[in-house]
DNA sequence: CCCTTATTGTGAATTACTCAGAATAGGTGG
DNA sequence: CCACCTATTCTGAGTAATTCACAATAAGGG
């Protein structure tokens, strides 16, 4: 887990400012992975009453371009946060409720890096698993 | 390739009407792949001027519910929509010119179609590559 | 050819997000 | 500890992509 000081640590190591407003964040995506900015905007609001859902598509923003978030984006959805960074792990959808899960890489620990045919010099691969979840289907 | 008859008995077979703007449409997304709906609207109106890109919506919309097109959402951009389905191919995108390509599945058949661990039964496995393309990189 | 109803067009609304500028508050140097 | 500088947040409005309600049109079966 992270806690209050890991965060200030690595907001510090990134030249930002710990304020309320982002730790506020961080502990909302921390307790609700896979969170749409409005949820994250609502469970902060428990520790931080006077926060604007505008400041927190900003914090999101940051703090994904530095790393310290991953954004995610479902199909039919807005965005989802997570804090869980650099594992290279993927996410499975379910049609019909819209739970998201973690997965873990399939194949090994880069399954998909090595595409068969492409110009391009690849980076990342996100794979995006959609399906029925257990209380969903048969 | 689809010829205009070939589209025509798909329409058909889905219990479609078989309109000009439903022909004009998947002509435009048949020539332009990747193409988004605004994209699209503009190379249907070369054959048929009057269009909206409302109705473009719409059919879109439709035809990639029947399966008769497929939809893909790139990150930081509007939907886009290929003529090729039912043939679980992927996408790369250039991070740097927005570039995309598509990439035939890396393993064998369905390379990610089994994730390590799930409750969920997976129907759809899409993988997203990003990098950089050979006209922008090194 | 006519009629029924799917489809399209018209115009407005909604969602998710971004931007400009003023107010506030970290954190550093004195 | 205090003041100041500037990053950060707030206020309020704006935008892009897409959807909706309802009237007008046109496919295609009889």
């Amino acid at each position: 887990m992270h806690t209050e000081a890991d965060w200030a640590a690595q907001l510090h190591s990134h030249d930002r400012r710990v304020t309320k407003q982002r730790l506020a964040v961080l502990a909302a995506v921390g307790q609700l992975p896979h969170a749409t900015a409005e949820a994250v905007t609502d469970a902060a609001r428990a520790t931080l009453q006077a926060l604007t859902l505008q400041s927190v598509y900003v914090v999101l923003a940051d703090l994904t371009a530095l790393g310290m978030l991953r954004r995610i984006e479902p199909p039919n959805s807005p965005a989802r946060y997570e804090t869980r960074t650099g594992d290279n792990h993927h996410h499975a959808i379910c049609t019909s409720c819209g739970k998201i899960e973690d997965v873990d890489c399939a194949v090994g620990h880069a399954p998909c890096l090595t595409p068969s045919s492409t110009t391009m010099t690849i980076k990342i691969a996100d794979v995006l698993y959609q399906g029925i979840c257990s209380d969903c289907g048969p």
